[in-house]
Order: C-alpha cells, then sequence, then structure tokens
DNA sequence: CCACTTCTTGAATGATCAGTCAAGAACTCC
DNA sequence: GGAGTTCTTGACTGATCATTCAAGAAGTGG
C-alpha cells in the first residue's frame, strides 16, 4: 500500500448510518451521504461500490449497535420485559423519533437488491430468536407447559409496533402500555397454563 | 360547465390508491400515477393539484374501505377476534403484500406536509378508538374491572405489527399466531382479573 | 529524492423527477 | 350553428438524482 486513507472506516460508517436512519435508503441522496461522512463522492464510491453497499455496510452496524443494547443477560420472565423495556426507553429517548432502521426499510425493500433483503430478514429472524429464547427460558423456570408460538408472536409483535409507533411519534405512555400489556400477557399465560 | 369530465373520479381515485399502495408516496412517479389512472400529467394536475393531493386521496379512499372491511358489526371479546382475524386475512390474501397505506407511509412522512401527517395520524387513531371499543364492550360483558389501556395497547400493537410483518413478506403462520395470542391474552386478562 | 501506486477531488453525464403551459378538442348554452 | 368556457394533450423546464472519471495530491519503498 502506498497511500492510506485519510478517514477511519468506524467513523464513516457511523455516518452512513446517521444518514440513512434519518431518512431512509431513496430519500437519503449522495450529497446527504457526502455531508454526513466528510467524504466526498468519489471516495465514498471508491470505498463501498454503491449507494446500496453504502446502506448495507449502515444496517450491519444498526443490527450490532441494536443487539449490544438489548442484550444484558437478564433470564426469563424479567428478560422478557427487560428486552420491551428497553426498546421503550431506546424508542422515546431519541429526540429525532427514527424508530428501527430495519422496520422502516420494509416498505421500500421492493426496490432494494435480493442481498439487501435478505440482509433485512435476517435481522427480523434475529430479533424473533431473541425474544423466543427468554420465552422459553421463563416457560423453563416457571415449569408449565404451553404453546410458545403465539406467546412469542405476541412479544415479538409488541416489539415491532413500539418501534413503528414511536417512529410515527406516539407517546411514550402508550408504548410503554405495549410493553406492559405484552409482559402481564406473558405472565399470566405461563401462571394460568 | 360547458365540457365535462371524461374520467370517473371514482376510478381515478382507485388508480392512485393503486399506484400509492404498491410503492409509496415518494417512489411513485407522476408517469406511474398516468399509467394507473388513465390521465395524463396536466389532466391530473388540473383536477388535484398536486402530487400530494393525490396521495390524500388515495388515503382518504384507503380509510374509509378499511373502515368498511372491519366493521362487521361483532361485538365484544368476539369482536376483538374477528377484527384481528379479519387483519390477517385481509394482509395474508393479498397477493402483493402491500399491508396499510398508513403504516407503510410513515417512515417517509417527515418528507410531507403538514396535513397530511394529520390525516396519517388521524387515521390511526381511528383504529385505536376502533380496538378500544371493542375492548369496553368485552369487559361489559364479562363484568370485571381491569386497566383497559395495557390490553388496548396490546391489541392495537397485534394490529399494526401483523400489518407490518406482513407487508415484510412473513408467513401467515405467524401473523395468525399473533392474532391468537393477542385474542388468548384479552381473554385470559378479563377472566382472571 | 525519485518513481510508483493509491487516494482524493469535484465537475461532468445521462436519467428521471414534479410540475407547467400553450394549443387544440369537446361540450353547452344561446 | 356559433360563441364561449372548460378539459385534454404532451412536449418542455429546471432541478436533482446516482454514478463516473480524468487530473492532481499524498504517501511509500528504494
Amino acid at each position: 500500500m502506498v497511500r492510506p486513507r485519510e478517514f477511519e472506516l468506524e467513523e464513516v460508517s457511523e455516518g452512513l448510518l446517521n444518514a440513512f436512519w434519518l431518512r431512509g435508503f431513496a430519500r437519503t441522496s449522495i450529497p446527504d451521504l457526502t455531508a454526513a461522512t466528510g467524504l466526498l463522492p468519489g471516495s465514498l464510491y471508491a470505498a463501498f461500490g454503491s449507494k446500496e453497499d453504502m446502506f448495507r455496510v449502515a444496517v450491519e452496524r444498526y443490527v450490532a449497535q441494536l443487539r449490544a443494547a438489548i442484550s444484558n443477560g437478564v433470564r426469563g420472565l424479567a428478560g422478557v420485559q427487560d428486552v420491551l423495556d428497553t426498546v421503550v426507553r431506546l424508542t422515546a429517548s431519541d429526540p429525532e423519533r427514527r424508530g428501527c432502521l430495519i422496520l422502516n426499510t420494509i416498505p421500500e425493500s421492493s426496490s432494494l437488491s435480493a442481498p439487501t433483503r435478505r440482509q433485512l430478514q435476517s435481522g427480523l429472524r434475529a430479533m424473533r430468536r431473541f425474544v423466543r429464547d427468554r420465552l422459553r427460558e421463563a416457560q423453563d423456570d416457571v415449569g408449565t407447559s404451553v404453546d410458545l408460538d403465539p406467546l412469542a408472536a405476541l412479544v415479538f409483535a409488541a416489539a415491532v409496533a413500539i418501534r413503528v409507533l414511536g417512529r410515527a411519534g406516539l407517546d411514550r405512555r402508550l408504548l410503554q402500555d405495549i410493553a406492559d400489556g405484552a409482559t402481564a400477557a406473558v405472565r399470566r399465560a405461563l401462571e394460568h397454563g
């Protein structure tokens, strides 16, 4: 190598994430990305290839950050409650109410390439798996045996709705009601078979 | 009036709805709208004013159609179940998986005008009110007294998630699990105080 | 300090966008 | 059937888009 890059990939990725998270894929222009990263178009394309490649870098970073934010090791029913409370806190404390990058992208995913769509699906699956793991632990703790599918689906749905309605700007109170309602539903289902 | 319009407003509105529902506001171009309505740009602008005005016409039509589809007069807990089952059916039976026009628009609503955003918020409120009314009836039927806020929030969240995840292309099985989980949660909450 | 490779620069390109408008067509009223 | 008004037509405008690329800048190895 003869001339090193003048930028840090971490910082540039963070800039890409911030830009795409705020405006979505299509409405984020290359000038937006140059402003967010400090790089000019030529450098961006040399480093990443295409706008969609830049978007995938942002999604990868988003997923890693989200995973870190909700993985705090709390098990079982308390883990379910903690995940939903964390989602509420993350969603409502964002002054720009950006919601979830993955869920925000779903409506425009039909114009994205297959690899990008797969990446988004993969992110959704990871979130589902995470919820299901906490629920399985909760069931093991209690010892009862109920069909976990509707419960896992319900908790996952609560997390999705909190993110989507948070982006819509609805009151934190409603978001917390969703989390509380789902937590109480899980508790009752596990207690009363 | 000296020369009547050559088109039916109903048909044109339906065309606008189909186009915007499929691609969203920003990604639907005027050529898309001319193809969907059979009108040329000049006629569209003469009739509606701007692209965003055309979008509001589509949203108005969407809300009216959705209201008609879920308002079948079933009361109480059975009404809750019926609403969610209907949402699952509407979502999963659409071969193009267009989801909900209002929810799809939330991520790009920051680039829309205040009247359009108000219209979207109004649509969300109407859906919440509908769910809450069914729940209040269910509570009256059973006679128990629990805090309805978390329950109403949970059912609303289920409907939202079914629509969003349906657009994401997830299996009908998961969507039905969400509906079943929410219905069972309401039943248990009303039965076991 | 020179040769060489890579990175950065930013203007240029071709496509597409929302929206406009002048001209012609069509209908009603007199 | 003629006058007058409204509707339709589709090319046009200016802006913006993602992407490219030739030229210059910067660092490394000898």
